[in-house]
Order: structure tokens, then C-alpha cells, then sequence
DNA sequence: CTGAAGTAGAAAAACGTTTGTGCCAGGAAA
DNA sequence: TTTCCTGGCACAAACGTTTTTCTACTTCAG
């Protein structure tokens, strides 16, 4: 037998076994392959005898079979592989928007590729090219720091994507929350408190999420007929050191603010950090509210407040929708905004004077 | 001309532009597509005039190809891809894992394929068949939950794979830190602050880590001379509420501990919770260790003592580790062993009494 | 008895690469 | 002049599927 002196000369070359294919399969059940292949994969148009099925069936399960997923994705065009890509797996942000598409694309027998850009244009780039190179079906784009350039490179292309937190005028294929809203709603919330002197560190202005809560923090400071201070508003980059450096800056103005608006979590923990070596207590002497709602709101001390994003809903109606472009259902869907929600805790409060 | 008149018909059809293939490249540039193939690849075998290859390089530019990768990797029988398995990715211990890993792979040309596998050995198992139908052609397993079983058949289909935080009888292919020298580092740092009355919450101990650090923990009280005490050693599950109960009992001994050593930073987070509710200041009334030095380890007041486990290293070695068994090097290789470091912060200070 | 319609499956052509081999020209060696 | 290289490329066979087309055998109506 062929078998026989193949392992034979398998073993003697310390080789791997040769991958069992559909001829092995067809040799073994006697048909042809295309035979097994139609039975494997419950083609309707063809008939087979339930004998010969049979017989096919036993023969995978005897010879452990198992299609080789390039020579089938090569012929039906399809890699059932999505991309996903984040500026940085480390930033708690994203985990829970990759677990939540994970979810729903194994669910959907699709495999996540993912890729951490780091905010470089060169590795976004070559993570558009897997889609060219038929490596990946579509792209999930998780960040706000995107290229434009990227999102227009897509689009040109005519390949499936969505954004992630980010919205874009050229597509509406976009999940995203309502920043504005719902810093607007922070605002609103601080200033139920009492508190007038309201400071606010924002994101990078050439950020879509950056300028959205600014607007909605400027929203409810005049909502409340409170006057807008230049000097109130530092521009920090999402990252911790600049909340540390925004709320030193603001506490040595004539008139310190009594409540801090961060546009995100990293930027009031930082804030709330410089505080404690500044001796300057939370919240009686500074009300701290972030953004985002990352897991170490709960943990630290005090507790943050800070806007729930529904992360993983996020990933996963990311998700959903990519799989909807997949299948090619050409209904002009608008874009997804998903609902958040201001969490009180313990570094809000009053104004104490 | 067939361009001209496939383009109209894309059009009329609103169809993708059909993919440019090395047919049509070689076609632009009067060749053989093997020809082109030759030139991209930089096949030095065979010789190709400077103008050849300058007309094959120009209608590259000009037609924007981009290689099949299914094609490619059907023929080559390699997939570039790699898949990374972790019990949960929101885990704060696995993102820097993943980045490492993602560095090291995406700079040696390989994907990586994400896979979450939520403790389910069904979806272990459905990540293993990837590894059979040659979508991935290796596999870094980051969890200390893998099933035996899992590791045995990778062993049995002889795929390269190597396990991540966690040692197997079966294989070297692993990268780890020794959790007992460190745990019984942290044990004796604890005795070096005059600790006598110390509890350990535990890991599960069906895994090694929890094991190992479990057995740390004894080796320096012994070493100390201190008496073992059956109930200050609580089994817990590496999450937070397991830590919470575990502290409740404790303190409700007669001798309540001074000092909590917790098998990881979860679980350490938990007891100070409870510490927190039940009036029990740290670290005055109760110093408290952790373990893994996760990020939220500095953010939490009082911050927590931890021992740093090089986690971005972990990941690069265990991807570096894996692309040395791809690229065959039979050069039988020991096990990766990493080096750790407590870091001391504010929970923990000498007894009180 | 003949042709039409099923039925059951085989043949073969893709999918887009890579790679072993073959072929032809032109120059060097005999 | 013939023989041998060897540079420079083309040919064709893979890789393992899926899918369209084709064939042969039944069965059944007319």
C-alpha cells in the first residue's frame, strides 16, 4: 500500500504527515472529489446516494479530514478573515471592542486578524494592503486617529470597512456614541452640583472625539449661562502626563476651577494624580469627571465618574454591520450610535465654598 | 481592447474591479508570469535582463498589483499567519502579551490571528483545527487555563506551538517567570518587615502558577522559621471577588494576618476592597501584596505593592520562540525564563503592633 | 420501442501563485 | 565547423479546493 510505505518514509525523515486532502478522501470512498466535495459541503443542486454519503462521511472521519482553508478561500474568493485595527492594545479602551467582535465574528465563522498600528501611518498602510492581497475580507477600524487618507484609500477601493468611534463625512458605515451628548450631559451634571468654575482638558482638537466633547462641554456651560474662559480649556493628548500637566496649570489661575471636565479617563487620572501631590483633595476641593468609564474608574480612589461607552456593543455592532457589507446586503444603513451614561461616583461633588 | 471593455462592464454591473493578477502583469509587460514572479520574489537562480525586470517593476507601479496571498500561500504551503489564543482579552495582564507578540510577528512578516477563548474548550479545540486546515502555522497559547488535552494533541500533530506563562511536562516550548522564586521573594520582603502572621490567597491550583506561587509562599515562611497555618491559605480564582471573600474570613480569625500575600494583582484588588468596607486600613492594619503588576497597580490608592512580571517580553520571546521552531532549527531549545522584580509601593509597611 | 427526463456521479476547468524543466540563441572552446 | 556552455526566458505542472459541464445509466410516458 501506498499508505503504508508513505509513513514508512515519513518516519524515516522525521517529515510531518502529508495533509490529508479531498483525494485521499475520494481514493478511500471510492468517488470522485468533487463528489466528497459537494457532500461536505451540503450541496442541494447534485444528488448523491445516501450509500455513497455514507461511505464519503466515514472516510473523513477515518482520515481525520480537514479542507485546507487557502485552496478553498483561492477558489471561492473568500478568506472568511476580517481585519482589526487599533492604535494600541495596551490602552484599555480597545480590549473590550476587540472581545466583543471577536464574539460576534467567530459566531459568524469569521477569524479576527488583528493588528496594533500604534499610531503609525506606515503599519496602517500595510495593514490596507492584507485587504488587497485578499488576506483579510474587510477592516474594522478602531481608532480615532486614523488617516483620513486610510478611510479614503478604503473607499476608493470599494472594499468593505467600518469605523470604530469614529465617525467620518464620507461613509456612513460608522458606530459611534454621541460625544457631544453626552459630555453636554457631564456638564449639565456638574453644574447641577453648584459648581460655575467648570475647567475642561480635551483631547487633540484634529480629533473628531476630542472636538466633539469640547463642544458639548462649551454646550452646557452656556446652556447654563455660564461664560465661556479661554482659560479653562487645556488641550491634552488622551494620555495620562498631559491630565497631570493641564490640572497644574489651572490651579495656579487667580480663579482655580472648582470641577474638572476630562475628555477622557486617562486625563483625569492623571489629573487626579497631580492633585494628590499638589495636596489639592477630591472632591472637596476638585470635582474630577473622566470619560469612557475604563475598568480602573472603579478602582481607584476616589472613584471616577466618568460616561459609560458601551465597549463592547461597540465592537460588536462594529461587527455586525462589517458582516452586513460582507453579505453584500447593498441597504443603505445609516450610521450606528450607541447610548451612554454618566456614572457617579466618588470624585464628584459639591463645590465646597 | 478587453480593458476598455471589462472596466464598462464593472461599471455597468457595479461590480469590484476584478483583482490584477501576475497574468495581467506579465501581459502589460510581455512576459511569462513566471517571469514577474521571479523578478518580485528576487529568485537569484535564474537571470533576467536589467530591461526585462525595469518593464516588469514599471507595470507593477502601473497596475498597482498586489500579490494573492491564498494563492501564494496554497502554492507555498505556508500562510504567514500565526494565532494567538487567550482565555480573555479585557484581562489587563494579556494586551501587553499581544502587543509583544504582534511586534515581533508583524516584523517578521507574519499576521497575527486573534483568538479569545473565554475558558472554553470548545473554542480551544476550534482554534486547533485552524492549525490543521493551514490557516495558521503556529499557535502561542497565553493562558495558564489551556486543557491538557489541547497541548497533547498539538504535541501529537507535531505543530510548532509554545505555551505562554505556563510550563508543560511535555515540551520546552514555553516562556515563563519563575512564580516561585518570586512568590517566596515577596514572602520574604514581607518577613523582612516584621510580618510573622501572613495569609496567602491562592490561585486555582489546578494551575501551575497558582502551584508555584502557592509553594513560594510556603518556602519562605519555612525559611523564616514561621510556623505554617492551614487557615491563612485561601483558594481563590485569580478574580476580585474571590479576594474580598477570602480577606472577610481572614479577618474574622482569631489571630487575623498582618499581611496578605495574593497570587495575583485581581485578587489583591478584591481584599482591599473589602479592607475598605470593613474599615481595615491598608497598610497600616493589613499590608497587602500583589502579583503580575498589572497598570491599575499604580493607579489604585494606596498603590499596590506588586511583583512586575515582564509582560511585553514575555510575548516577544514566546513570538520569537515560535518563529525559531517555524523556520525548523531542530537546535532543541530550553524553556524561556524571565526574570522578575517586586515592586514595592504604599500597601504594604511593617506590622503595626 | 423510442425518446425524454431524471438520477448519480465523473471530468475538467478554474482560482493565482511558484518552481522544475525545457528551449533557443549566441559566444567560447575544440 | 561542430560541440558546449550559459544567459534569458517560456512552458507547464503543481498547490487543494469548488463548480460548471458532461456522461452514463435508469425509468417512465407515449
Amino acid at each position: 500500500m501506498t499508505t503504508a510505505a508513505d509513513s514508512k518514509d515519513e518516519a524515516r525523515l522525521g517529515l510531518r504527515r502529508r495533509r490529508v486532502t479531498l483525494h485521499d478522501l475520494a481514493k478511500v470512498a471510492g468517488v470522485d472529489p468533487s463528489t466528497v466535495s459537494r457532500v461536505l459541503n451540503g450541496d442541494r443542486t447534485l444528488v448523491v446516494k445516501d450509500e455513497t454519503r455514507r461511505r464519503i462521511l466515514d472516510a473523513v472521519e477515518e482520515l481525520q479530514y480537514v479542507p485546507n482553508a487557502m485552496a478553498r478561500g483561492l477558489r471561492r474568493q473568500r478568506s472568511q478573515m476580517i481585519g482589526l485595527l487599533v492604535p494600541d492594545i495596551a490602552n484599555p479602551f480597545f480590549p473590550e471592542i476587540i472581545l466583543g467582535a471577536e464574539r460576534v465574528f467567530s459566531e459568524a465563522g469569521y477569524r479576527l486578524l488583528l493588528g496594533n498600528t500604534s499610531e503609525d501611518p506606515e503599519k496602517e498602510h500595510a495593514y490596507v494592503e492584507l485587504l488587497r492581497s485578499n488576506v483579510v475580507e474587510g477592516l474594522m477600524l478602531a481608532t480615532a486617529f486614523t488617516q483620513d487618507e486610510t478611510v479614503e484609500e478604503l473607499t476608493r477601493l470599494g472594499v468593505p470597512y467600518v469605523l470604530v468611534n469614529r465617525a467620518h463625512a464620507g461613509t456612513s458605515n460608522y458606530v459611534v456614541v454621541d460625544d457631544r451628548v453626552a459630555s453636554r450631559g457631564t456638564a449639565d451634571y456638574l453644574v447641577g452640583l453648584g459648581h460655575r468654575r467648570i475647567a475642561h482638558v480635551s483631547g487633540p482638537l484634529y480629533t473628531e472625539t476630542g472636538l466633539a466633547r469640547l463642544r458639548g462641554y462649551r454646550e452646557g456651560l452656556r446652556a447654563a449661562g455660564i461664560e465661556y474662559r479661554e482659560e479653562y480649556v487645556i488641550e491634552g493628548d488622551f494620555k495620562e502626563a498631559s491630565g497631570a500637566r493641564a490640572i497644574e496649570r489651572l490651579l495656579k489661575l487667580d480663579e482655580p476651577p472648582t470641577a474638572l471636565l476630562a475628555a477622557n479617563d486617562l486625563l483625569a487620572l492623571g489629573a487626579m494624580g497631580a492633585c494628590r501631590s499638589l495636596g489639592v483633595r477630591v472632591p472637596q476641593d476638585l470635582s474630577i469627571a473622566g470619560f469612557n468609564d475604563v475598568p480602573f474608574c472603579s478602582m481607584v480612589t476616589p472613584a471616577l465618574t466618568s460616561v459609560r461607552v458601551p465597549r463592547l456593543e461597540m465592537g460588536m455592532a462594529s461587527a455586525r454591520r462589517l458582516l452586513d457589507l460582507l453579505s453584500g446586503s447593498d441597504a443603505l444603513q445609516s450610521p450606528i450610535v450607541l447610548g451612554t451614561e454618566l456614572v457617579v461616583r466618588d470624585s464628584t461633588a459639591p463645590p465646597s465654598r
